[in-house]
DNA sequence: TTCATAGTTCGATGATAGCCGAAGCATCGA
DNA sequence: TCGATGCTTCGGCTATCATCGAACTATGAA
């Protein structure tokens, strides 16, 4: 028996269904209100209340108040690192939750994983970039090349020198959980989503709190002349 | 409702106390026998046998039948890693185990955390760097400054500029959980780590799998003479 | 003021799951 | 072969906690 923090009561927070479900909402970093947790829980608002006063206690979620709303969103950027580790955990065993209501293959096309673009063409593009050799992937690393520093540059107007981040990496391996596979994460992850929407290639979903991301007719066909699979 | 990993039975499993007594146990990296797992959750074997199957099909625990004992060890580095996780964000939130009794006061004094160092010298370490001006922190940013990059040439012969790399800063804090405060990660912790084994001040522990750093004599003084609390 | 919406508090209920005693395997030593 | 030890399975008890209906507070709109 040591003394240090008390990870069960965190963990048993994450640990119920219906909070966890709030968590996972909340993982693409956008704010929702109380009662757009319940609706994504599954539950009444009186039982979303109850969950969303003990994830506040546990610092794992932050209020803000506006009008008569009152808006959560994560904590912290580590309470995400935390929440994906488990997802990877879970992944890796295999523990997938049972798809319930009608499967929607638009978020599994393209979806936002915190800032970045996961889904079918996430992990399409992150193939196609090793393919071309932008990027490097070894078994405990990845990272950008040479060739991928130009690229970046001349097709996408994007510095990768100036992704540098103190607290994150430029590149990271994030597992997919409809794909099983990696995409790309970590700053210049962010950054390819960003010039995407920018350049109107592609826009997340107006529906409040989703995570699909739409490509318009005409970005879906530059993506596919950058990342595509014969590219 | 959205299909993905099942974060909640994983993060389940590490909410019931028992079982996270037991994970905690297990951090050190050494593997226990069930029944001292059992008494470091003080629980009875029967309950611990169910504990340790549910860890086991749940992917956090790894077993190894020798004898008519059974061995088990956290499955993965990453395990560890969101375990320590979990502890950052409990110990900000202010959620402390009230049981005491230091069981290993060595895993307290330093160990490794992923490729650097961790504990009452990891934190410490970077202590005495900010109080020298040699990393400069805010609330959102950590880096080496000016006289940093001088310190390490000089004094440890590490070239700052050679550590950059894509997939991970230079600096990182790292939520150390032992002492609630931060020690320095990211490349430059892990350069410090391998000059100190090269330079024999300190070595891993020999037992497998253990993260217990054991600091030479004259280590200790050579360190305390660069990062002293007096220096 | 009056109504509507967002959110919370309270109390009762029911299911889940942790717990242990007892008994059952499996392995080792003699 | 026998007994001792380590561990697991089974069954029943109990406590916890998620859940919802009903009632309450607070903000905003008409």
């Amino acid at each position: 028996m040591k003394a240090g923090p008390d990870i069960s009561r965190v963990a048993a927070l994450v640990g119920d269904p219906a909070r966890c479900n709030m968590l996972t909402a909340l993982m693409n970093g956008r704010a929702l209100t109380a009662s757009e947790l319940a609706q994504e829980a599954g539950i009444t608002p009186q039982t979303a209340s109850s969950h969303l006063a003990k994830l506040e206690a546990g610092g794992l979620i932050e209020p803000e108040k506006q009008g008569r709303h009152r808006y959560y969103r994560l904590t912290d950027p580590d309470v995400a690192g935390v929440l994906e580790g488990l997802q990877g955990i879970a992944a890796r065993a295999g523990h997938m939750r049972v798809r319930t209501g009608p499967k929607d293959p638009a978020l599994r096309r393209a979806r936002i994983c915190y800032d970045h673009l996961a889904g079918d063409l996430g992990v399409q593009m992150l193939d196609s970039m090793k393919r071309q050799r932008l990027i490097r992937q070894t078994k405990q690393t990845i990272e950008l090349t040479g060739d991928g520093k130009r690229f970046m540059a001349e097709e996408l107007q994007i510095d990768a020198d100036a992704l540098t981040h103190p607290r994150r990496p430029v590149c990271k391996a994030c597992l997919d959980w409809s794909e099983r596979r990696h995409h790309l994460a970590g700053t210049l992850g962010a950054a390819l989503m960003s010039r995407f929407t920018e350049l109107k290639w592609a826009a997340r979903d107006a529906t409040p709190g989703s995570r699909v991301v739409n490509f318009t007719r005409n970005g879906e066909k530059r993506f596919a002349a950058l990342f595509g699979a014969d590219a």
